[in-house]
RNA sequence: GCGGUCGUAGCUCAGCUGGUAGAGCGCCAGGUUGUGGUCUUGGAUGUCGCGGGUUCGAGCCCCGUCGAUCGCCCCA
């Protein structure tokens, strides 16, 4: 056992049903996705470590202590990207593409974080995610939050997820904002707990966001931001509510939602089940202005969203959606000298585009057990001459037809 | 990085106050040169996560370690 080998920890394997959620994920939000016009992008999974230390801000624990980092053989410093905002941004740049804004972009694939794993959170995990790169209306925030709720729709899973939604302001409202909020906890400082104390220094808007029982107590106290809301901030905000009403997405106002990375202002939104214990949030984002400035190029409004595939996946369990392969044909040769005339038809079938099987080996009694296993939905017994009988697998029925009848039955 | 719980067959789990392993499912083969999902008979599979300690003797007790899991932190 010992000499057996593993995973890595915090990676794992995804076979059978688990590979069947994750391929369906991606697939209905890529599709989904589509629907809005966004077009897939493929970055490179390590960047240069400087695209997400200057990307994400150096408050945040995934900067600080989550990054894969090391040095290549030439002595560049590389990191295994630990989202995909950064590199999206970074490619725009790359690319010459922020002359011909706005970009609506949806991209899928592995991140990785250096973290303790928990269910639905592990140091290879995969993201869907969509941005807009060029677009300061408010409009567009409100499109990117109906695509996400349309994909949560479409995988089955919206169902007890709930929109909650926020905003952090321009950067006059935030500095103010977070000026009353020093003031105010300050003023409660030894009631902190220690988590919260170190926020006070580092992001007192975290604290917002603490679980902690007495540090509640203190939050509910607290200023919301909608006082300090400069004019234009606030009526940024009215718009995209009012734009999530007339596409139909329910929301729920949310004054204590933050966002972990440090690029994000205006909206910020999160999709949260309380199915997941405290991997609840399954879909955020929010309007980051200034990050592809970060990347070297010129100011660039934009928004978009992340999303757990482990996490939607675990949700699609929850729900019992649970994909299955298309249902095969089962050919089975009977008699001697069969087998020949078997083959060309399994071959012919799939050709004609029908998903068809044949087993290696097994007398009938094993073929058909197999065909069952397999859940196909008919069997066609050919003998030497190439004769064929189709039996519906479901209804028992069975009779002689030619081959062409046969690909005509089967939708080939 | 911190705290709680748990590691026995491919899977789900049982195993008494310590006496060197069991069930169900699954798998393989037979009953059936022949038409499946039913039934029936038989079979294979474990250094009991790993390492050390206590003991005449450890799956069970102790220590360590690795892993999983739950919560904190952080985040999707």
């Amino acid at each position: 056992m010992s000499s057996k080998m593993q995973p890595v920890r915090g990676t794992r394997d995804l076979i059978g049903a688990d590979a069947r959620r994750h391929h369906a994920v991606a697939e209905t939000a890529r599709r989904t996705a589509g629907l809005y016009g966004f077009e897939e992008w493929f970055t490179p999974i390590f960047e240069d470590t400087a695209v997400f230390a200057r990307g994400l801000g150096d408050t945040s624990d995934v900067v600080s202590k989550e990054m894969y980092s090391f040095e290549d053989r030439g002595g560049d410093s590389i990191t295994l990207r630990p989202e995909g905002t950064a590199g999206v941004c970074r490619a725009l740049v790359s690319n010459g593409l922020t002359q011909t804004l706005p970009q609506k972009v949806f991209y899928a694939g592995p991140m990785f974080r250096y973290e303790r794993p928990q269910k639905g959170r592990y140091r290879q995990f995969h993201q869907i995610g969509i941005e807009v790169l060029g677009a300061a209306e408010p409009l567009a925030d409100a499109e990117v939050i109906a695509c996400g709720w349309q994909i949560l729709n479409a995988l089955g899973v919206a169902e007890g997820v709930v929109l909650e939604i926020n905003t952090l302001g321009d950067a006059a409202s935030r500095d103010a904002y977070r000026a009353a909020l020093i003031e105010h906890f300050s003023a409660h400082q030894d009631k902190l707990s220690h988590d919260s104390k170190v926020r006070l220094e580092k992001n007192p808007q975290r604290i917002l966001d603490s679980k902690d029982e007495g540090d509640r107590a203190i939050v509910a106290t607290a200023p919301t931001i909608d006082a300090y809301l400069t004019p234009e901030a606030a009526s940024f905000f009215e718009a995209v509510q009012g734009y999530l009403t007339l596409f139909g997405v329910p929301f729920r106002r949310n004054p204590r939602i933050v966002r972990g990375l440090d690029y994000y202002s205006h909206t910020a939104f999160e999709f949260v089940t309380d199915r997941l214990g405290s991997q609840g949030t399954v879909m955020g984002g929010g309007r980051y202005n200034g990050l592809v400035e970060e990347m070297g190029g010129p100011a660039t409004p934009s928004v978009g969203w992340a999303a757990g595939m482990e996490r939607l996946s675990l949700l699609m369990e929850a729900v019992g959606n649970d994909p299955r392969p298309p249902r095969p044909v089962a050919v089975i040769p009977q008699g001697e000298g069969a087998e020949t005339a078997a083959l060309s038809l399994v071959q012919k079938l799939r050709q004609a585009g029908i998903t068809a099987e044949m087993a290696y080996r097994g007398n009938l009694k094993r073929r058909m057990e197999r065909a069952n296993r397999q859940n196909a939905h008919a069997a066609l017994f050919v003998d030497a001459a190439g004769a064929i009988e189709m039996k519906n697998l479901d209804s028992g029925d069975q009779y002689a037809l030619s081959e062409d009848a046969a690909i005509a039955a089967l939708g080939g």
